[in-house]
DNA sequence: TAATACTTGACAGTGGGACTATGAAGATGT
DNA sequence: ACATCTTCATAGTCCCACTGTCAAGTATTA
């Protein structure tokens, strides 16, 4: 058993090593050797534990996205509101990059464009994210919270390449300290997004925008006219006042 | 002459050739020798021409981006309406990417990461492209047409990286036939996002919803109420009657 | 037409890094 | 103490970027 979790250690310390390596250079930049020096083992060692360098590489993501990513996909099923489902699915996208510099490094920057990483679990994992996406907004669009010319797919390239985008150059920029957290932009991001989306309810009928004055004289109108006033009370789903200020 | 001419076809072959095999396979699995085979020239001719393999790949954003970029930001300063030129920005910045298949997927899927694409002038031509956007929005939000409280680097982020994720995912399906092209998404893209941020222009007040016949209603009081009804006409700049529909 | 310079290609060779094979040294379990 | 499993060092193979050289065009000039 000590035998075991020393080898497991051993088999994690060269996966840090690498993740740090690739994520800093990049996967073709970086050698075994100099892995295996960071590592304080040999290089001989590397291929007894991962065949190749390449599987090497796709390894990491494989472990962290078990680790990490599952787990926060079993409560969306809870979440009756379209909207809250869509937060919560951004939220977990936006922790997993977030927990760990250089995996979303290594993953924004070089993985997403490879064919390999393509089929691993990882990205199966951000699949069924911008999978789960698409069915919020489109089940928004058919149950009209959302406007029905809406375009699913553009309302989740918005969603998803404004987070990565984000990460991706701070990373660009040497990963600078920021005043904000990309995770506590997701919610004016969001209310941008949604509010940009979201159907008006009422098609029919008038809109009226008055200052504090016209709304005080129409407010002594509608208390003298006992016809209208009912009608206010009746027609409370038709009819929205909200104050401002 | 005729020399001369030779030669650049011969240059430009080879750069042809370079764009298609490393925009299809990658950088690194393409060989010199493919590339030789594929140009019809000799491996020797391509190190006469491109000293590395590297200068190879970057000599061609160099070249594309000194063809097809500059011309689109002359007009800029023309443009006075602040939205008017973000659209023409985002528009000149999809026209690169969709007038050239192979070297779009090139530069969002290989090069944007890599730290020696951004010493050239074709990052330098994006960069100028995402600082006239920052300009822009600062700009809007200066003079009162974006909301006071809008996060300027976030705006930036959505509209640049939805418009890289749109062309990234669309590259890794295999380019696949749309049914709506990028640039066709553009306006409704921009509404979205534009109408998330604009100022309100009523801030303070009420804000009435009626329906057709709580509209009409409220049409007969108004028209018998003197007062009101003249306040209605020397107040036009804070009140405002649209009709929908 | 002859001489000169420049372009292209064939070929041989170097070097670095991924990967393999092997056997020795050490650690572990019985 | 013995067998087994892990780790390491070494030596060697292969591939590919890259260099150097020389010969064969091709163009320009006298």
């Amino acid at each position: 058993m000590a035998d075991r979790v020393r080898a497991k250690t051993r088999k994690d310390r060269i996966m840090d090593a690498a993740l740090r390596i690739f994520a800093e250079k990049s996967f073709q930049e970086a050698t075994i050797s100099e892995i295996s020096k960071e590592a304080g083992v040999s290089e001989a060692t590397i291929y007894e534990y991962f065949g190749t360098k390449e599987d090497l590489l796709f390894a990491i993501p494989e472990k962290i996205s078990n680790d990490t990513y599952e787990e926060s996909e079993a409560v969306l099923p809870f979440i009756k509101d379209v909207e809250g489902r869509m937060r919560a699915i951004m939220l977990s996208y936006i922790q997993l990059y977030e927990s760990n510099p250089h995996y979303s490094a290594l993953v924004l920057l070089q993985l997403m464009s490879n064919k390999r990483f393509r089929q691993t679990q990882a990205h199966a994992a951000i699949r069924r994210s911008a999978h789960s996406l698409l069915d919020c907004i489109r089940e928004g669009i058919a149950n009209g919270t959302f406007r029905p010319d809406a375009d699913a797919y553009l309302i989740r390239s918005m969603l998803m390449g404004t987070i990565e985008h984000l990460f991706i150059h701070w990373h660009m920029q040497g990963m600078p300290r920021r005043e904000k957290t990309i995770m506590e932009m997701l919610d004016p991001f969001l209310e941008i997004v949604l509010s940009g989306i979201r159907a008006k309810k009422e098609q029919q009928g008038l809109t009226l925008h008055l200052n504090l004055e016209d709304a005080r004289a129409l407010g002594q109108i509608l208390q003298n006219d006992p016809a209208l006033q009912s009608k206010a009370e009746s027609a409370d789903a038709s009819r929205t006042i909200k104050e401002r200020n």
